[in-house]
DNA sequence: ATATCGATTATCT
DNA sequence: GATAATCGATATG
């Protein structure tokens, strides 16, 4: 992936449609890729905070063991089974948040987790939220690859975030489309999970530093 | 009221 | 590569 060219304006970020995430959790994954995330900041005067979408996973409802949606429709739930493009936010292993997109249309579970983000702008915030200091590029990954860093480098917790609408910029956390193509997209099983382990359902952007993990190709030993 | 289990991360060796 | 940390949601009694 190409830096993003010095002097250059961002394009300009317009939502997503309702109707984009009206669909399969599989189609909707691969298609966020390359999209944007954005969350205002909480500082008035403040830039944005904006990041590529380079890795997502797929969670397919009840029928899919390793989905939440699989426990039923539930409170901690219920925003899967509600209308597609609402925030799912819940906590995990005592210390973490994670942020999913719902989708299908209401009535049906089925969502995507956002797995590791590009940052764009706001990165000192990102880094302050994070804890951590920027010392160089080394350090960029650090701010937004894997789940819960990405959910604590936004500020995204349940109880700020859960049930927000990511179709509307008047919501402090929402996707916008730069008109961005994502290329080179490859498919592989979900990472973390013990059930369905075997399905490839994580979506993301070959050999882009921002995926989380261990590096596709290392190079030789 | 209590026990179990993570859609993870940081920090070791 | 292995593992400790950590606590809310859920299930069960």
């Amino acid at each position: 992936m190409p830096a993003s060219a010095p002097h250059q304006r961002p394009a300009p970020l317009h939502p997503l449609a309702r109707e984009f995430f009206a669909r399969g959790p599989r189609r909707v994954a691969r298609e966020l890729l390359g999209k944007v995330l954005v969350r205002r900041s909480r500082i008035p005067n403040s830039p944005d905070l904006t990041a590529r979408i380079v890795e997502v996973e797929a969670y397919l409802g009840e029928q899919d063991p390793a989905a939440h949606a699989a426990a039923g429709n539930t409170p901690r739930t219920s925003v899967l089974f509600g209308p597609p493009g609402y925030a799912y936010v819940y906590f995990i292993y005592g210390n973490h948040y994670c942020l999913n997109v719902s989708c299908e249309p209401e009535g049906r579970a089925g969502g995507v987790l956002f797995r590791a983000l590009e940052p764009l702008s706001g990165l000192e915030e990102m880094a302050v939220s994070r804890g951590i200091e920027l010392r160089g590029d080394k350090d960029l990954p650090k701010l937004t690859s894997g789940p819960g860093r990405l959910c604590e480098a936004f500020s995204i917790t349940r109880n700020r975030d859960n049930g927000a609408d990511l179709t509307s910029p008047a919501s402090s956390l929402w996707i916008g489309d730069d008109g961005g193509r994502a290329r080179g997209v490859i498919v592989t099983p979900r990472i973390g999970i013990t059930k369905a382990a075997d399905r490839s359902l994580r979506y993301l952007i070959s050999g882009n530093r921002f995926v989380s993990g261990p590096k596709q190709n290392p190079g030789p030993k």
